[in-house]
RNA sequence: CGGGGUGUAGCGCAGUUGGAAGCGCGCUGCGUUUGGGACGCAGAGGUCGGCGGUUCAAGUCCGCCCACCCCGACCA
């Protein structure tokens, strides 16, 4: 499975991806051209996200359930940003049971609509709100060009769905979603984040404005990764969600809504991977440790065999996995599991058995420095010590990589520099104009507007305006 | 949808002027191996992407179609 080489980041960083994705078994092509299969591996990763998510949401106050895969077409058709955003992109079910459908249906592409729907029936008093529900589902977009979990045709998320009595506790919450996402992508995926706002071309279709996590992937690319919208009252009006206040009053609710993908898995391919393979932030990986004996004859494999159980028993806290497969060379197990980005390796040989020691190597220091020789009385305590470090290590590196380069430009002549070799950091004026040149000349678009700002003026990088607005600007996948 | 590329065993590929479908890896069995990608022997595995044409004969030549990948326009 894993006994070709890999292509290095410089060599081709697509290529890489793709193989990656293959060799370390985390997903495979499926028979429909932009659809993919998520294998167990990917799949366990993806549950480690959702685990670490959804508790997050829950601590929030959030509630989860499930709506339907089909939205009637009419109701995409009631929001008018939205369906100019989304009409593109839909999967229509016209036939059902042998039938011409009446109605068409579309496979949801997002469940704005839908949940709208159901809320303008729920929704009667000030006392019903706030509503906080997330469901953890898939959707369809019909994209034309597609990579595996970066952009594919049916992908799994989850997406939350709130409704408030005012307009301050909705931006309220589109704040605090968009934070939990920054605190789990950093203390969980050790990704470092960009918090912002969108631009006004680069917002969700429908909302008032769009928050978004942007990362910086191994080539410099961006990512976003994870965005909450203030809906407004726009999914209010489109669906008639009204609420009785105090004052006996009718009033527009105010709706929010955020989601994180699959696509996640793919920021942390591109954040943490080397030309070794995969690098999993141990937080979330399916393996944290994995165990490889090492044995000349039976009778060594028999006390080797022995001496794992104990070292599985003392880690019993911990994601472990023996790997005792006969037929296959300690080497290629040791390649096998860096592929896969297992943080931890503990291998256990005779000389172990005998001194009740262990070799253990951590995936994110290549080669002997990264192998250490302990005693067994030590590894717990060893093990958990090495998780944390590995864990504050990928964030560490990560961040210093993503630092160095982001590049604060000036001229317009900066700006292009820099987006061929990272992200430019720039006054603009905010038009979408400017924000267009930019993209026609580079190819890079604007990321978000970052909440830190200096609060100095300065010069829009483009037409030279005079602003206190300054945005990132990268190619973006 | 524009540009480029590729379709031959599970994967990666070779296949000469058209003349009996091959190699490496993987897979199965047996044996020897195992501290950084082990080895020997014996096996299994094919609608050469599809359709049509030229020819005594097509993986190979011609036409059409399809699929997938990569680079753009669009997007989480």
């Amino acid at each position: 499975m894993t006994n070709e080489k890999l292509t290095t980041r410089d060599e081709n960083f697509s290529d890489w991806y793709n193989e990656i994705i293959q060799k370390a078994e985390m997903a495979d092509y499926a028979p429909v051209r932009g659809c993919m299969v998520i294998k167990p591996y990917g799949w366990a990763l993806w549950e480690n996200i959702q685990k670490a998510l959804d508790k997050r949401f829950k601590e929030t106050g959030h509630q989860n359930a499930a709506f339907p895969l089909f939205i009637p077409m009419s109701f995409l058709e009631k929001e008018k940003e939205h369906v100019e955003g989304f009409s593109p992109e839909l999967a229509v079910v016209t036939h059902g049971g042998g039938q011409e459908l009446e109605e068409p249906l579309v496979v949801r592409p997002t469940s704005e609509t839908i949940i709208g729907h159901m809320y303008s029936k729920w929704i009667k008093s000030y006392r019903d709100l706030p509503v906080l529900i997330n469901q953890w589902a898939n959707v369809v977009r019909w994209e034309m060009r597609t990579r595996l979990f970066l952009r594919t045709l049916e992908f799994y998320w989850q997406e939350g769905h709130t409704a408030h009595a005012t307009a301050s506790e909705a931006e309220e919450e589109t704040l605090r979603m968009l934070h939990v996402y920054e605190d789990f992508a950093v203390n969980e995926a050790a990704i470092p984040v960009i918090c912002g706002m969108k631009s006004e071309t680069e917002k969700f279709a429908g909302a008032l404005h769009s928050y978004t996590i942007e990362a910086m992937m191994g080539d410099t690319k961006a990512l976003q990764s994870g965005t909450s919208h203030n809906l407004g009252q726009n999914f209010a009006k489109a669906f008639d969600i009204q609420y009785l206040d105090e004052k006996n009053q009718l009033q527009y609710c105010w709706t929010t809504s955020w989601g994180l993908s699959t696509r996640f898995i793919g920021a942390i391919i591109m954040t943490h991977g080397d030309d070794q393979g995969l690098v999993l932030p141990p937080r979330l990986a399916p393996i944290q440790v994995v165990i490889v004996p090492i044995f000349h004859n039976v009778e060594e494999r028999e006390a080797v065999l022995q001496y794992t159980q104990k070292v599985l028993t003392a880690l019993a806290d911990f994601r472990v996995k023996l790997d005792d497969r006969f037929e296959q060379t300690p080497g290629f197990k040791f390649n096998d599991w860096e592929m896969r980005g297992v943080p931890l390796r503990i291998e256990v040989g005779p000389r172990d058995v005998a001194n009740d020691k262990l070799v253990i190597a951590r995936r994110d220091v290549p080669g002997k420095e990264g192998k250490e020789i302990i005693e067994f009385g030590t590894l717990t305590q060893k093990v958990s010590a090495l998780l944390v470090d590995i864990q504050q290590s990928l964030l560490k590196k990560a961040t210093a990589f993503r630092d160095s380069h982001i590049f604060e430009a000036q001229t317009y002549e900066d700006l292009q520099q820099s987006v061929e070799k990272g992200w430019a950091f720039s006054y603009w004026c905010e038009s979408k104009e400017c924000e267009a040149k930019i993209k026609e000349d580079t190819k890079a678009t604007t990321r978000c507007i970052p909440f830190d700002q200096d609060q100095k003026s300065g010069s829009c990088v483009v037409c030279g305006k005079e602003t206190s607005t300054k945005a990132y600007f990268a190619k973006a996948y």
